[in-house]
DNA sequence: TGCCCGATTAACT
DNA sequence: GTTAATCGGGCAA
């Protein structure tokens, strides 16, 4: 059996929890799959919701570590960080994609489609096979529903720029499992370097 | 109060 | 490659 990962995980820099997520299984009611996909935002970040200060929507961002993100992206999709670093550093890790691994069916049920390799291609797309909304906004990520799981191999880590950003969007900070075909889209080989 | 725009996705051409 | 869908947050006035 992996070893579960408690919110002590996360207690440390947005960049190094974010490259050490790759790889972990996250279940919420028992779906999900390894953590392929995320990005890192820290509270000196432009492109981070936490940047201009706390409000009614980042609070959570403010909080202790270990616990749940989430906001409405474009008015229609869900999308889920993970709190890192100290209370009040105001820093978290987007999650973009998954392998997915439990709950096929469900997930498939969820998201109108078939194909594996689209279930949980991207932010949008994990909140909706997952079924995460605002509901879960400021849960506890190791506690139920949700299981947090280390990995149990070796990944190799690649770096690139975020997606859909303007702010910063030269900085790195997009980390995933280097060859994965459930990336919500590839890293250029040539701007990505294994970590 | 009004306006702009976004950590996206799917369906187009 | 391009664009509509869709709406709340954040800031200017």
């Amino acid at each position: 059996m992996p070893k579960r990962l408690f919110r002590s995980f996360f207690a440390r820099s947005v960049h190094e929890v974010a490259p050490d997520l790759i790889g972990a299984t996250l279940l919420v009611d028992g779906v999900g799959g390894r953590i392929v996909e995320v990005e890192a935002y820290h509270h000196t970040d432009p492109a981070a919701h936490s940047y201009r200060g706390p409000t009614d929507r980042n609070a959570v961002m403010f909080g202790p570590p270990g616990y749940l993100y989430v906001y409405r992206s474009y008015g229609i999709h869900w999308c889920m960080n993970f709190v890192c670093e100290p209370k009040g550093s105001a820093s978290a890790v987007l999650i973009r994609a998954l392998e997915p691994s439990e709950g096929l069916t469900t997930m498939r049920r969820r998201r109108g489609l078939s194909d594996i390799r689209l279930l949980c291609a991207g932010p949008g797309r994990v909140c909706e096979a997952l079924r995460i909304t605002a509901a879960h906004n400021g849960m506890a990520l190791d506690e139920p529903p949700f299981a947090l799981f280390a990995r149990t191999a070796p990944v190799e880590v690649t770096a690139g720029a975020r997606i859909g950003i303007t702010k910063a969007a030269d900085k790195p900070w997009r980390y995933g499992e280097k060859g994965s075909r459930f990336l919500s889209k590839p890293f250029p080989s040539k701007a990505s370097g294994a970590i």
